[in-house]
DNA sequence: GTATTTTTTGGACAGTCGTCAAGACCTTCC
DNA sequence: GGAAGGTCTTGACGACTGTCCAAAAAATAC
């Protein structure tokens, strides 16, 4: 019988992990324009040749190295929300994760902008750029879709406009980080209670 | 007394707007990682020795162009602002120069979230992006103001977040229709209106 | 233990890049 | 007319790129 189902197969995807794991490292420090794959190398410890031997040329390398940071960058955001008991716990929460995530992983997360803007003039990174906006999408739907549960009232506003207006206000808030902006994560964290209460929390205002 | 002010300086200007126009004409059909100067020279009529002769470097030059860009690009809005006189008539035009907007000039907007993104990773963009994305900005407060105006109502959101959504919507929009996709345009309509309608539009619902 | 296969190395390759400088071309002025 | 200075071309430079390959090294099979 056998112990072990494939080890070669595993050794294989395992080592194509790591080197995927170097090439998203040197990415979110260099960006796409700079990253050179001697340079994903150097992030390694193996040297430049290899990365031939585990992918078939650079956009094989980068592809792997996208797939990673998306399994990495959805997880946080579902264990808050499924946590969550009541409108303001949720709100709480999903505001530290926000700022939590611009602190420990703007590097990472500009290079999610880099690869999109790409996708703009390749081809090639088009289906996996599609593919990890629809996850994002549908987690922040599922974070707003919790929301409006918690405050009795209905989305007023289609998935694909809600995510727009996150990662606009995302987006703005990692350029203010990048720059040296203090109050970038606060700023952020009162425009998206704004936003929030706007789409589901606010009870029947008079006026 | 002086016919022309200065004929030199203005040749000298002018030179470096046409090479501007070069690079932004290749810029938008490349992106930033693949654009070289001697094909942003095969854009112009010179050779590309010129581009060292008018401008310090690389990043001026393109830097350069990125203002061309924000000249060419703010103006349509505002005169469908000024010249509409009721609600529908607001939301037609605006809906009309977005989709215009899209059409004709796709390649041009992927280049500014192109230039957005390296920003992230290069300080020599960021002052440049960040006047530019803050005269987008006003631009759609002054059209939603205009809107607000219209119906009648406050702005219920600060101008960040107004544009963090049209930002976003206009990028997915972009990458949709950039992917083939027929309806993008229609979609970004219908997701737009929605917007507007919920932020200023919306007359005091039962519910 | 040797033989075989998988993995890794480091260098070579054909291009491309930004930059620069020497000289040609052109206009302008005396 | 020629001198002067602004404008432009051409070719070169060193560095860097993605890709490929022969051979060394390591792991595995026998």
């Amino acid at each position: 019988m056998p112990r072990i189902a494939s080890p070669r197969i595993d050794k294989f995807a395992e080592r194509r992990a790591e080197l995927g794991a170097a090439a998203l490292q040197a990415l979110a420090e260099l960006g796409y324009a700079r990253t050179s794959l001697r340079e994903i190398a150097q992030k390694s410890e193996f040297s430049h040749g290899v990365l031939h031997y585990y992918f078939k040329d650079k956009l094989d390398l980068i592809l792997c190295s996208m797939r990673q940071y998306k399994a990495r960058c959805v997880v946080r955001y579902d264990k808050v929300t499924a946590e969550a008991t009541s409108f303001d716990e949720l709100m709480t929460g999903f505001l530290d994760v926000l700022g939590e995530t611009v602190r420990r992983e703007a590097p990472l997360h500009r290079l999610w902008y880099d690869l999109r803007a790409q996708s703009l003039f390749d081809e090639g990174f088009r289906t996996d750029v599609a593919e990890i906006d629809k996850s994002l999408e549908k987690m922040m739907w599922r974070v707003m879709s919790r929301f409006a549960e918690l405050a009795g009232e209905p989305l007023r506003l289609p998935a694909s406009v809600i995510y727009a207006t996150f990662d606009g206000l995302f987006q703005q808030c990692l350029l203010k980080y990048l720059s040296g902006d203090r109050q970038a994560i606060s700023s952020l964290q009162k425009n998206v209670r704004l936003v929030v209460v706007q789409l589901v929390g606010a009870p029947t205002r008079l006026q």
